[in-house]
DNA sequence: ATTTAGCTCAAGTTTTTTGTTGAGATAATG
DNA sequence: CATTATCTCAACAAAAAACTTGAGCTAAAT
């Protein structure tokens, strides 16, 4: 059984997620009622850091990379977001505000939903919410993660880790490093754009990497994997 | 006597706009404490057309384009967003999404203001009130205006429009034209780039403007008033 | 005090985006 | 039906952005 939304314009909506599956009739009238879908453009937000919100995003259709803005023009990026996933999930029961930045890195189609609405749902259904739940504790167990990297790992560390992350996407995504620069590479990494080129240059000298174009393929995953975890 | 609100991060921030000046000290602390100070980085949107909003922004510094987005890659622009102009008016009194979107074409200052706390000051302060309700009638005849250039005007006249339009703001922002591409200038006066461009190099060859790099200089001004109003 | 990790700066190259032009195609107007 | 307005397409030029490399600097770690 899959949960069907009939969005205004009457585009029919399939939504994928196993959360929504577990939504009653009534429920999923609910969310209905008071979400919206949009189109945003490669290029445009989802969110801004800092900026009030009084919903939670949920992406449809494309690929987005979320990331925390510091001063001058320095971001770190935390992750790629895809269909099926939220954005501002933390909005919904505390923060009135995005923790972060996020930006499509392709056109996304993205339901947004009243947090009244999901709060409302996560009251009555347990399960939807312990699907909630769920995704709290992977992001904070990558939030961990991250901070345990950045602390104490160094750029050979962290340069194999994000092209492993980005590699295990690749499956669904076979164009995902040619929707990157450099610099993305770099933010994911915690370092200087130069260094990001260094470093990709050297993986492909030692045969770790190959770079073709844009595209980067993983020849030597063992050793990454002894890369990221020595340094 | 000028309003002055302290941000949290004790950043001093002058409020210029004639608007806050009437606002008693109680009100000034009301919205001092429910509004956030973000910077956006130039290419960032500030509101996206159809999200929900529970907040207008205010811009203390920089300066942002309004467009509509429509089906593929279409857009029109509105209007320039200069500092002491609010963003999302219409989110305050009756809509929950944002009508329209906008970008940051400067890195911009931007307040964010919860809509209960503006919507409790317009209750209470009548003056207040009228300076917004002014800014509503004026972006309303501005619309009413828009759909007169777009229904019945020619390209001519809507890029001569355009041009004067954005001239007028050169006095305050020498450097409008540089941050304008020709797509910018085509969907101001909602035309293909590839008109926009002719449009200009015949309005060059006529004498009526010099393009220098990216600049426009307004030659003949009384001319291209005649080609707003009858071609 | 020496080495290492990694940054910034500068210069140069490549790629991408933006701008320009001419040649049809199309659709509304008189 | 002819004319005018304007769009789209394709090819190219110019400008801007992204990438690359080497050198030198700095701060932490040995």
């Amino acid at each position: 059984m899959k949960t069907i939304i009939h969005t205004d314009n009457d585009f029919i909506c399939d939504i994928q997620a196993p959360c929504f599956q577990t939504l009653s009739p009534e429920e999923v009238e609910l969310v209905r009622s008071s979400k919206t879908q949009i189109l945003f453009r490669k290029g445009d937000n989802l969110t801004k850091q800092g900026a009030f919100t009084s919903y939670t995003l949920f992406l449809i259709k494309g690929l987005a990379k979320q990331y925390i803005e510091g001063d001058g023009n320095k971001s770190y990026n935390l992750r790629i977001i895809r269909p099926g996933e939220f954005v501002g999930l933390s909005a919904i029961f505390q923060s009135n505000t995005f923790d972060y930045s996020s930006v499509a890195l392709t056109d996304c189609q993205v339901f947004l939903i009243e947090k009244e609405a999901i709060n409302r749902v996560c009251m009555q259904n347990g399960v939807f919410t312990t699907h909630i739940v769920r995704r709290y504790i992977e992001q904070n167990s990558n939030l961990y993660e991250k901070l345990q990297t950045v602390l104490y790992k160094q750029m050979n560390g962290r340069m194999a880790e994000t092209l492993l992350y980005i590699d295990a996407l690749k499956s669904e995504n076979h164009e995902i490093f040619q929707l990157l620069s450099r610099k993305d590479l770099a933010d994911f990494a915690a370092t200087s754009i130069e260094s990001a080129v260094k470093l990709l240059k050297s993986f492909e000298k030692d045969e770790l990497i190959r770079l073709n174009e844009k595209d980067i393929e993983i020849v030597n995953h063992a050793s990454l994997l002894e890369i990221v975890k020595h340094g």
